[in-house]
DNA sequence: CTTGACCTTACCATCATGGGAAGGACTATC
DNA sequence: GATAGTCCTTCCCATGATGGTAAGGTCAAG
């Protein structure tokens, strides 16, 4: 199988899996004479893997500790468990934060009665500096959110 | 009021006061003969307003759009309303995202034992490929996800 | 033997943010 | 007035996962 197929059969693009190899999560794979990638079934299946594990949101950093517990067949099951319930920790305050963001925006846009006229608690609101939501830690919340409504939803 | 004390006011960093100024976020800030530059008031309010959306998600971009309504005195609040709203389901569409993430997470967490034995229902659902909620699109939303789980929470 | 589809590497962009270096400016203390 | 320390300036680099593009090699079908 040469890359296009592995990724075809992985749902993981070529470019990933380029990438994936050259950070070193996964190991370099095999080639043919004039130099393509070449890979076997079992290397799919750890392509697939590593897809899943980005479809319930774990940075590849987390992924290679799933890889290394996957490859382990000694391993602890509460070590896999501990990952997923970080994970889900993880999902959940970000979750929360954004539902504090959102509930706030809904406040204000209740308030807004979206008009001609340019009167608009809105502005007011962003205008007057701190209010009951803002607790002004430097945080890359914002950054987050903001890539999170900005992200393509699909390409 | 340097660029020191303007961050404190506003609780943008300095770092990020230069970036917006450089990227055309905000105009040229003023400056004294040795070069600091220098800030007024209602320079340290738009540094706020910038903040407070920042805090709510906004996307710089938007921001942008923003800070041009706020100036508009002939603004119609429909337009804010509508960037509101936009923002709002953006949040929303994440979110619900993020929650089935979790929820799968955490049926896999709750159907493993975690204890010394290998056995893992979730390695095992991570290595058979496509399950119930992979929907194989090629988004960003794992990228996403793994930031928000990863961001780090204050500094 | 050509055409087109694929592969290779290498570089650039994203988005908002921080880190650090090298050098200049200001301030307070001795 | 010298010296120390804190601030400012610009410039470059890194992040994380992904896509794009370009230049060039390879393969398979017609």
């Amino acid at each position: 199988m040469n890359i296009g197929e592995a990724a075809k059969a992985s749902g993981v693009s070529a470019k990933m899996i380029r990438y994936y190899e050259a950070s070193g999560l996964i190991p370099a794979a095999g080639r043919t004479q004039s130099g393509y990638r070449v890979y076997s079934d079992s290397e799919v299946q750890m392509l697939r893997f590593i897809r899943r594990s980005r479809d319930l949101g774990f940075p590849v950093e987390k992924i290679e500790e799933l890889l290394a517990l996957w490859r382990d067949r000694s391993r602890h099951s509460a070590d896999v468990k501990r990952l997923a319930q970080e994970q889900i920790d993880g999902l959940e305050r970000k979750i929360s934060e954004m539902q504090a963001m959102m509930e706030t925006l809904q406040h204000l846009a209740d308030a807004c009665c979206g008009d001609q006229r340019p009167d608009c608690p809105i502005l007011v609101d962003l205008g007057s500096g701190p209010s009951f939501t803002t607790d002004h830690r430097p945080t890359k919340l914002g950054q987050f959110a903001a890539n999170a409504v900005t992200a393509r939803p699909r390409s």
